[in-house]
DNA sequence: CTATATTGAGTCAATATGACACAATAATAC
DNA sequence: GTATTATTGTGTCATATTGACTCAATATAG
């Protein structure tokens, strides 16, 4: 959880009422491509040895889509990002936020507890796929740090927090062939193993290189630049970039071009 | 919207708030399949000659998709039916719903402006896939009916209902390859053609026939029956039951297999 | 120079796809 | 009965795609 701009956690927390919705936030699953890895971006409560995703509230006259660019942003410095709402989460047993009663208690306040942070909440999940090296992770008042993590080793998460990270990325694998998904987490120009590790991840399984990188190259989405030489022991892979023209007509139709 | 079963619309808009979540709200776009056409239920409002979709309140202890598999169930009268989250719609115009302000007004109570039933709403889309023959459409309090609707002849819609529809209706294609639809939306025997209608209502596209018919039969999930006569001056065509079991395995990885 | 890891490109059999063609057949019209 | 008509099951065939492999090329380390 989150707040509002210059705004601090005590205010936030007597008067977020009249400015927020209640029962209602948004969560971000932030991922990021690095060593040919996703990961994906959690706070670190600073009361708790527990993490969490980036998420906040809705403002009373906010669309849900701008509250998550919002919160996205205020955590990365990031604007104009793919961000894709996924799923809502509304099992009932998610309420009394623990570490909202910690930050109240921390600060002396007393704790109501029919205090409405303490309520009930849906949550509305969204993705976002972020250039990694363009992040400037920083945490908000409640958190002590805020880092990317691979989704193979997950820190103790709050609530169903992990949940909310594993559908994130059932989604992104149903919508695979239909979503710029290489495009937003590559920086320009990227190698093939690159590209291939995203699919990999995001499929959760191996794939053959050399059929990948044809059916890549046939898709036609592909240009290829120079050479990347890394200081590797081994013959330098192509870099390519994006036909990003020519990507978006094709995903229209879907890249595995069902039926 | 609707009513919990056995509260009138007047005791449920004056105390609703305590028994259910204010703000938020359910709507399924109910599917069925009928001369080879695939139709949604609505219901028309009782005061204005407009239709919504069958929604409801979610209860303050009831889980998101409880709530929606309880409205399915009250319109339908139908238990245990395909339902499937798919999008949560929060624009910040969505509020002063006409419809309940109208109820109101017919019984004759004042409308506090303030009311929270006129509120900013964010909903959560179901959809639903039902075997229309079984459906015994009826209306809630604050509707004269309840009919089935060809998705290309909508009529007048409340809000951004219509909206709602298209959305279901794309999330559907995404998911087309992963999901029971045909299983759901068909009678228990039913014809090529009748599959692929709904292939095609879904795509948007025609298909050729014969290599539909190939494509189905080769991926192992349908028994031949007998034939069906149905009166028509030519051929009898099959029918075919789904091999439910290995339906479902192949929906895991997906039937077009994809990467 | 040699060893090593990794890349780009190619082979090839098996399978899938798209665009047709055509005979079979259930009712209806005559 | 017989001809007509709409629709179905099946077949063909050229082309494209897939999966499982090779193998030579090459950038660096030792």
């Amino acid at each position: 959880m989150n707040t509002k701009k210059n705004i601090s956690i005590a205010d936030f927390l007597r008067h977020g009422q009249r400015f927020f919705l209640t029962g209602l936030s948004v969560d971000n699953v932030i991922f990021g491509f690095h060593d040919n890895q996703l990961k994906v971006l959690l706070l670190q409560s600073a009361t708790d040895n527990v993490w969490m995703l980036p998420g906040g509230f809705i403002g009373k006259d906010e669309p849900l889509d701008k509250a998550a660019a919002r919160v996205l942003s205020e955590r990365t410095g990031l604007d104009d990002i793919f961000l894709q709402q996924f799923h809502a989460f509304g099992q009932s047993e998610r309420k009394g936020n623990l570490i909202l009663v910690k930050a109240l208690q921390v600060m002396n306040q007393k704790v109501d507890k029919d205090h409405w942070a303490l309520q009930r909440f849906v949550t509305i999940g969204y993705y976002a796929l972020v250039e990694y090296a363009k992040v400037n992770p920083h945490p908000d008042e409640i958190s002590l740090t805020c880092n990317w993590h691979n989704l193979n080793e997950l820190p103790n998460m709050l609530l169903d927090h992990k949940d909310i990270i594993e559908k994130a990325l059932e989604e992104m694998r149903l919508k695979l062939n239909y979503q710029p998904i290489g495009y937003n987490l590559l920086p320009k120009e990227f190698t093939m193993k690159n590209l291939q590790s995203i699919y990999e991840t995001i499929l959760d399984r191996k794939l053959d290189r050399a059929n990948f990188n044809r059916k890549m190259l046939n898709y036609g989405i592909l240009n290829k630049r120079d050479k990347h030489y890394s200081g590797g022991a081994h013959k330098a892979p192509y870099l390519y970039r994006f036909n990003k023209k020519k990507y978006l007509k094709a995903l229209e139709s879907g890249l595995g071009g069902d039926f």
